[in-house]
DNA sequence: GTCTATAGAAGGATAGAC
DNA sequence: GTCTATCCTTCTATAGAC
């Protein structure tokens, strides 16, 4: 038997990931309430009743998207090994997390509607950026205490190097410049940046 | 005596800057054919005429919007100065332009409308980011050719260095996660990029 | 009998195109 | 300035679960 409770779950979940595919490929004012319920089924009214109405919905679905898409910056460990092999290691996830079609989608729909919903870049940028950030600022800091590292900001230098491996492919392939780059060109990008933060790390 | 030609030339740029302000506040589909011809006078016939229509305007406009905001980029000269000065005179500028308010909405547009005009991506990051890592690669070539600098691909080195300058602060201030900082504290990490950079690259 | 989901129409406003 | 299309929202009416 299906309960009433059950069923509402149900289609809140359907109505979400409906809505998470269309917001996704067209942005928030090229998605209407009557198409997300034409691909979910059921009725308009499930959308004012579960969401309050569109921006409700709208604000239900990056948050959901943000929580899910960012899983494998969860699971990312940062492992215990000397920092050359570490922080490779740790690049090749890392890229190959944020250069994925799916999260390049949702941080262009979130720049893009960010000035409008400015909770949604917030929550984006905690559960993102600043948690990667703190994850590898906590292994810089494990390593400048053995000695492995020379002294400094930890969460600037983790900042640094992340951000010279990432933001010139990031950007490039977020905006269509170039296509999303093959294995051995980021094998290369990930050489350089650890080299060059090292050199400037080293003890 | 006023020609029609020079009428029409005139009531285009009208068009053109009273729609590059609203765009720019509200986003391609924020922003109606009415509401441009409201604020710019004349009819919304003039759109369609001068422009095929709200398309063609909207890349008419952000095209006159990025050849006009990159010209602090166009200006700014990387002197012959030392590495260690050379880059932190490189850097406040960098930072002073890309933390604009005017530039900070211009790259969520594009950002934004990137997926359904292709060309504004592309011309976007020739006229900009492109643009600005030659520059520095040049003078990056220059220097090792002189061995002030380590030998080594330029091109990267450029990316690299503006990259691990950039990302953060310019993420953080584009979602509106931090106010935009000030010159203490964009002085403090310009000086911790360039000592990163420079132990990397140093001869 | 009461509550909730569904289906769809109606209202009121605004869009782009010509 | 007109026209047609579409949008978000609300409302009515029916069917089924508790």
């Amino acid at each position: 038997m299906i309960t009433t409770a059950k069923r509402s779950l149900v289609k809140q979940q359907k109505i979400l990931e409906t809505a998470a595919k269309l917001f996704l490929e067209n942005g928030y004012e090229g998605v209407s309430v009557d198409e997300v319920t034409r691909a979910a089924g059921g009725s308009k009214t499930n959308v004012y009743t579960y969401f309050g109405g569109k921006e409700g919905l709208f604000i239900a679905v990056v948050e959901y998207l943000i929580a899910d898409a960012l899983q494998p910056f969860k699971a990312l460990k940062v492992s215990d090994h000397p920092p050359e092999q570490a922080l490779k290691e740790l690049g090749r996830t890392f890229l190959d997390v944020i250069l994925g079609e799916h999260l390049l989608a949702l941080h262009r729909l979130i720049v893009a509607e960010s000035a409008r919903f400015p909770q949604l870049g917030r929550a984006w940028f905690a559960a993102g950026p600043e948690y990667v950030y703190r994850s590898v600022e906590a292994y810089l800091e494990a390593q400048q205490r053995v000695g492995r590292l020379r002294p400094g900001n930890p969460r600037r230098a983790a900042a640094l190097f992340l951000d010279m491996m990432t933001f010139d492919v990031h950007h490039r392939t977020l905006l269509g410049v170039t296509p999303r780059p093959g294995q051995a060109e980021l094998e290369r990008l990930i050489e350089d940046a650890v080299e060059t933060f090292l050199h400037g790390y080293m003890p």
